[in-house]
DNA sequence: AACCGTGGCAGT
DNA sequence: CTGCCACGGTTG
């Protein structure tokens, strides 16, 4: 078997870790110059060392000096886990390096106080993944570092608690391992020519090589997976995979399907929603290399795994791989510069792959694997646009969607109604003078939310009526409910006001239809119908969203609704129809690559309906059906898709062909953020067009700074928001022009709140 | 982030 | 004159 892709790594290296010095493309003086600014080094020496530099969890921090105590020396190397005195408190730190003299001042030096005896062994991998983050995103090592570190790992320990934080992990993590062994062992499906043939071609022989496996919803990528990281830990008894799933798909069921087909291999699971306990003993488990199957969101990427030797990242297109704050940092390209390290393959798979990905597979960089059918046979559920006639709509719904949906009750198949907008209206207004419920502290509505109802799903007898605003109770006897309006950006909701606060009228109405008000809407047009609905709402109450996904598998559910919570990883048997509702803003937005996540939560969405019944149906209302976007969708055509849009990108210079970086500004006033903005554009600018030695070597690789511009939603929290984006066709160029720029950023005395962002996506 | 010290301001 | 709060700088 062919291993990797000849004569084409550098490419890639060039493309994923361009901030890496091995790169021949990289502004070298230029780079050295900032990072002994930066990170002072230490000269080689024979004698012992008496200084340790030390991550600790402070945004901004390089790291700091602390001497270590002689009885210690020998004992405190890169990569230990230590205690430090922090001002009058405590904290566990990182090594990062050794050296014979600090510049911090011999009377700001204090003793670090003890190593941590029963830590990990210093994980030499983990830090050069860190490492990398931290100089690709331009952050400091502690900040990506200590948030990458359970909570329980990061406290130093309490004098009260009984043994140290890893001991008690450790204890956790071997009746994690024990219970493994009891899982009933599922025999995997036999796979399809299709599957077979892209099994085939992954490399699993410890070579550096990216795969794309682009495979429609239901050609099974999964048991793809499944299969190659079965055959890579056959082949050594140390290797570890990681599973890197998006923040939706990591459910319990997917757990199970895991450690059915991993028989007797105990599974690590790591996302946020862990408690601190369980994912400490994951962490720790993982981080020994005592288990060798970990699943996981975001997060995972950053973990110690000494034995990895397969990643897979499955819908790798999707948003949530992207942290939204702290590191801005993007999983899947971690997940890449991890592989590439590590020398080990890696799977990326979609249905609806990034255009990132997809250039990269055209140009030969990532080889390129085809699922273009569902296995079963299944077929593609048809697509019917409808434009919606303000003068037919019943409850937001056409005619003909009323009639699909009865249809599809009537052979007792369910449907699901789709509408990415949570909450009753999005509005309320005021007929009479217009007024609309603007949010105090946001430039935004504040939503008007039906409260007090329990979800449709447990009392499916319980049909929702149609009340009067301002009314305290639905129309269902002794049962409560009540209106407030929530803001969807900032904490604010208040109640529901009883006339107008300009003009006085009483006579308010929601405009617009959300979730709830389509489930009441649904409740009357199909009396009797089981409805649930499932958004973010409904997965605030503990196990309600999955109780309700529980009860359509179990068919108690008729109609599903809810917002793309239910778009991804949910495999309906009897769902045969899909409407979509409401999707025209993102035809319009003014990101620019609306119409791409539009695509791909369109075919997700679709990709619901039809796996089980036969003649599935996805209905979108919308008035845009002439926008290339729906051709390319009825026709279930990415590859053209995704070429027409690379072809607008590159025309229009935007990625995947130019390189970003978004610097953003709050402030209480606008005017405070837009001014140290400037500043920032006078000062890149000049950066940018410097001396010939300087960033910019040719016009090619110039960096282009573009205009400070206040944020699209421009207040949030009583903050106001600007930004300014800068760009260029050289990811190395760019690179080593933030360096300079932020430093000069950094010396600007102002009270802006300001954050610089590798990679933005949403724009 | 968490903590401390400074300085301005209001209230006694 | 005292007490409180807000802000800004430091943590090695």
């Amino acid at each position: 078997m062919e291993c990797g892709i000849q004569g084409d790594r550098g490419k890639i290296l060039t493309d994923l870790s361009t901030a890496s010095v091995n790169d021949s493309n990289f502004p070298w003086n230029y780079y050295v110059l900032v990072n002994t600014l930066k990170v002072k080094s230490s000269s080689a020496g024979t004698e012992p060392h008496r200084i340790a530099r030390i991550a600790v969890d402070v945004p901004g921090a390089m790291g700091f000096d602390y001497r270590v105590p002689s009885d210690l020396e020998g004992q405190v190397l890169r990569g230990s886990w230590v205690l430090v005195p922090w001002g009058r408190a405590r904290r566990v730190g990182l090594v990062t390096q050794l050296l014979e003299h600090s510049e911090v001042s011999p009377e700001k030096l204090r003793d670090l106080l003890s190593v941590i005896a029963d830590a990990p062994a210093p994980d030499p991998a983990w830090f050069e993944l860190l490492e990398f983050a931290a100089r690709y995103y331009h952050r400091g090592f502690g900040e990506v570092a200590l948030p990458a570190v359970p909570k329980l790992f990061r406290s130093p320990p309490s004098p009260k608690a009984r043994g140290s934080a890893f001991h008690r992990a450790r204890v956790r993590a071997a009746r994690l391992l024990a219970n493994a062994e009891s899982v009933p062992v599922s025999t995997p499906p036999a796979l399809t020519a299709e599957q077979r043939v892209a099994l085939d071609a992954l490399v699993d022989c410890g070579q550096f090589a990216v795969h794309l496996l682009h495979g429609v919803t239901g050609s099974g990528k999964t048991e793809v997976y499944l299969h190659w990281l079965a055959a890579v830990l056959q082949r050594s008894a140390t290797a570890q995979v990681l599973l890197l799933v998006p923040e939706i798909a990591l459910t319990p069921q997917l757990i199970r399907q895991i450690e059915q087909r991993f028989s007797g291999e105990p599974v690590a699971v790591l996302h946020s929603e862990l408690a601190d306990g369980e994912r400490a003993a994951h962490w720790l488990a993982a981080a020994e290399g005592r288990v060798r199957v970990i699943v996981g969101t975001r997060l995972a990427i950053l973990t110690p795994l000494p034995g990895l030797s397969a990643i897979v990242v499955d819908e790798e297109h999707d948003a949530s791989y992207k942290q939204q704050e702290g590191v801005r940092y993007s999983a899947r390209d971690l997940a890449v510069a991890l592989a590439q390290q590590r020398r080990i393959p890696i799977v990326l798979g979609s249905a609806t792959p990034s255009l990132e990905s997809w250039l990269a597979a055209r140009r030969g960089r990532y080889r390129l694997l085809s699922l273009p059918n569902r296995v079963g046979g299944g077929v593609l559920p048809a697509l019917h646009l409808i434009e919606p006639q303000p003068r037919q709509l019943r409850h937001g719904l056409m005619p003909q969607t009323v009639e699909a949906i009865s249809d599809a009750l009537a052979r007792n198949q369910q449907a699901l109604v789709f509408l990415n907008r949570r909450g009753y209206a999005p509005v309320l207004g005021c007929e009479a003078c217009g007024w609309l419920s603007q949010c105090d502290h946001c430039s935004a509505y504040r939503v008007l939310h039906r409260e007090g109802r329990p979800n449709a799903a447990q009392r499916p007898q319980d049909a929702a009526q149609s009340v009067p605003l301002g009314s305290k109770r639905t129309g269902a006897p002794g049962r409560p409910s009540s209106y407030r309006l929530v803001c969807h950006h900032c904490a604010a909701e208040g109640p529901v006001p009883h006339h107008c606060p300009e003009c006085g009228n009483v006579d308010l109405k929601p405009v617009g239809r959300g979730t709830q008000r389509i489930e009441e809407g649904l409740s009357e047009l199909f009396a009797g119908a089981r409805i649930a609905r499932v958004d973010r709402d409904v997965a605030r109450r503990r196990h309600a969203a999955r109780q309700a996904i529980d009860a359509a598998h179990a068919g108690e559910v008729d109609i599903l609704v809810g917002t793309q919570m239910l778009a991804k990883g949910h495999d309906f048997r009897r769902l045969s129809v899909v409407a979509a509702l409401d999707v025209d803003g993102a035809l319009f937005s003014a990101d620019f690559r609306a119409p791409e996540r539009l695509f791909a939560l369109m075919m997700q969405v679709s990709g619901r309906a039809g796996r089980g019944a036969q003649g599935a149906r996805v209905i979108v209302q919308t008035r845009f059906g002439t926008h290339p976007l729906f051709a390319a969708l009825t026709r279930h055509d990415y590859d053209g898709f995704a070429d027409r849009l690379l072809t607008e990108r590159q025309e229009a210079g935007l990625p995947p062909f130019m390189f970003l970086a978004l610097l953003r500004a709050e402030a209480p006033v606008l005017q405070t953020a837009l001014d140290f903005l400037a500043q920032a554009v006078q000062l890149g600018r000049s950066l940018a067009s410097g001396p010939a030695d300087g960033v910019a070597a040719s016009a090619q690789q110039s960096v282009q700074v573009f205009d400070a511009v206040p944020m699209p939603m421009m207040r949030v929290a009583g903050k106001e928001r600007a930004q300014l984006l800068i760009e260029s066709p050289s990811r190395p160029v760019l690179h080593a022009f933030i360096d300079t720029w932020q430093s000069q950023l950094d010396a600007i005395r102002t009270p802006v709140r300001w954050t610089l962002e590798v990679d933005p996506q949403e724009i």
